[in-house]
DNA sequence: CCCCTTGACAAACGACCGTTCGATAGATAG
DNA sequence: CTATCTATCGAACGGTCGTTTGTCAAGGGG
């Protein structure tokens, strides 16, 4: 009962990291469904029952797996977008960090949300639920900075900033598909393409002023 | 020898071509790989091995049930639009169809084609170069019918095709995850506002004249 | 009448899946 | 030293998968 999740170079702990990491490389590749833990234990060097023993059911490694891809994704886009100025450079940061994340993933299965969201949305339960809010905060996180960027007289006061939320994440998700099904070298350049004219179009003199500094 | 499959009545035909329609059916829910003999035969109503006949691998079913979809998506969609006026009326006419044919099956699991494309994305085989030839096949369709609307002076000659085409498809395949996963109401009127936006800021003024009479 | 093709069937096969069950080694606590 | 806990293991279980095999009824051509 005494050192209770204090010990940091405990085995456990690490391991189930570890198993994390090769449970999002894994399911990058062939989703969450098809993430298996036979293959997944091979990868990490360790059996299956041993494995298995650090999540009750094959669904908790599902959403442990999520949740990690979560984390990352957190670290890599959204944190470094905090440190820049609200509202119009903020969304444009972070756009392009997302752009960056699944160009760097291109070798390696593309994103991690888009495998995950076209296999489960049909079939209920508790991954597809938490998946639906992460990606529901996501685009919502795309949205509130349009509204903060209208509100600092960035972006058109007058423009749908849920639209224009939809159609930015549209360039994303069109270049993972373009360069994961497509093969397109180009996918990733045509999405920053879009996204910036996008911009340019709703920004307002302020806004335009700011995009072509950066 | 005789008989050489001319017999329209003959049941061979018939339930094959049955089959596939449930197999495109049931894709559109679980996807290509999803897709399960034994559960297809159940819905169908045969016997496993009495459906297995008519294919000689799954991966085979697999292909057939790729072509019945490109058929079903030729006929709704492309076909259609041959009858309107080439360039910037067609264009339009065949993206809100598409919008249609995926808002109408909306509770059937959506796009056949979407739900194919991520799962088969990274597993190489005889489907998923299918699979790219189709997709290929549908965006180039589009870039054409772009060049062909600047060729008549409907669109903006020094937009890049290839540019706008991948704008034009981010939306529709941003309306079909959101409502998919999401069950967003509304995604199929914004990717139809983004369509018309997206097309009035690249449309000449004849362009633009076409498009408010439409 | 017999033969042979055709379409469908039940049953079984091996492979792989998620999961369960004891056993084992090492560290920790009393 | 002994008892306990933790991480891991090999082996097995029941289930589902794609696939194979052998059988059977129906029907047309010689």
């Amino acid at each position: 009962m005494v050192n209770e999740r204090t010990d940091e170079t405990s085995t456990g702990q690490s391991s189930r990291a570890r198993i994390l990491q090769y449970a999002v490389a894994m399911a990058r590749q062939v989703g969450l469904e098809g993430l298996t833990i036979g293959v997944l234990a091979k990868q990490v060097g360790m059996s299956k029952a041993g494995l298995f023993a650090h999540f009750g059911s094959k669904e908790d490694l599902q959403l442990a797996t999520l949740e990690e891809a979560r984390t990352e994704f957190l670290r890599a886009v959204v944190v470094p977008a905090e440190q820049i100025e609200r509202g119009l450079p903020r969304l444009h940061s972070v756009l392009f960090d997302w752009i960056g994340m699944m160009e760097s993933a291109r070798d390696r299965g593309g994103c991690f949300f888009a495998a995950a969201a076209s296999e489960l949305d049909g079939r209920p339960g508790a991954v597809r639920d938490r998946l639906v809010e992460v990606s529901g905060q996501w685009l919502d996180w795309l949205r509130r900075q349009v509204v903060v960027a209208q509100e600092r007289g960035h972006l058109n006061p007058d423009i749908d900033a849920d639209q224009l939320a939809f159609e930015l994440h549209a360039y994303g998700q069109q270049s993972n598909w373009s360069a994961q099904l497509m093969n397109d070298q180009s996918a990733f350049d045509r999405a920053r393409d879009a996204m910036r004219g996008r911009l340019q179009t709703a920004a307002t003199g302020l806004g335009k002023e700011m995009l072509t500094n950066s």
